[in-house]
DNA sequence: CTAAAGTGTATCCACCTTAGTTACACTAAC
DNA sequence: GTTAGTGTAACTAAGGTGGATACACTTTAG
């Protein structure tokens, strides 16, 4: 049970989103089905998409034949996008309990640390908002590919 | 209590060596000594200068009168080697439960977040090496030069 | 109008990780 | 041989996580 699955059960989501709603006159996409392919509880999804519909990425409808769908081509729909959706969480935490004051070491270190902790963050960011949902798709399933043609 | 602070208390420890160890006839830099600047218990602070010594950034010496320093000059040390040493942690995890691979998007998905997660974390591992503990000091005591000067 | 099929959310549980702590064997200098 | 350190095992308390159940609310189908 690593700590930041999030983000990997949010892209799966919209994957899975861009997958199945390409069609028109599908079946609705509904968070029981969305589970079954993630293998997971239904409300576990909809917790994660209660976010990504927050963040303006899908939509909902409510009532019976509800269901969700991407609020925008999966195309426009980038990595970053679905970090900064995700509620923050620091990719380097600081101290647990907060370095002595009276230190000349302990009384900047948080300030030095965070500067250098947002540089490399926003890296991170950048390579991510280099993928998109589609371009996961499209790799996911060139991958199936891939794995039949050999067998 | 966030998750990965193990990133912060190891640039502490190295940033007050590097602090502490400027001058030669000075007190011994015990575990008790750090743990007082970090504001923590010693034993706290000899786990991750375990993890610090075997991958050679300090150096120890066992007995009375023993304690710790740097294996090599403070501008030597990235914040990159520092990110090596510790124990290795995904910045993202994989799904909690393996998704259905029965699903054409469940069964490749996670082989693309791989990929993508590589990325990502190499672009924050080149941000990281940018910056040495040396940097970290000298920024940390300028803040606090700033900071004196301010009030 | 009512039943059905969805979402939204509160609450609980089991599990895991973590920092912190105590205790104690081991090591080397004085 | 005493003293002052490290190394490490074991335990505790706290917090976060995914998962599960339950139920109020919403909307469509009939």
């Amino acid at each position: 049970m690593s700590a930041n699955s999030r983000m990997s059960l949010a892209v799966h989501i919209l994957t899975w989103l861009a997958y199945d709603r390409r069609g028109t006159d599908k079946e609705v996409a509904t968070s029981q089905r969305i589970a079954t392919s993630v293998n997971t509880n239904p409300v576990v999804i909809r917790r994660c998409l209660g976010q990504l519909k927050d963040a303006g990425l899908v939509e909902v409808t409510h009532g019976r034949n509800g269901g969700w769908n991407l609020a925008r081509p999966a195309e426009k729909i980038s990595l970053l996008n679905v970090y900064q959706a995700l509620p923050e969480e620091p990719i380097f935490g600081m101290h647990a309990s907060d370095p002595n004051a009276e230190c000349y070491v302990g009384f900047g270190i948080q300030h030095t640390l965070g500067q250098v902790y947002q540089e490399a963050t926003e890296a991170l960011c950048r390579s991510l908002s280099a993928t998109t949902v589609a371009d996961v798709l499209r790799d996911t399933l060139a991958f199936h590919s891939v794995s039949a043609g050999a067998r």
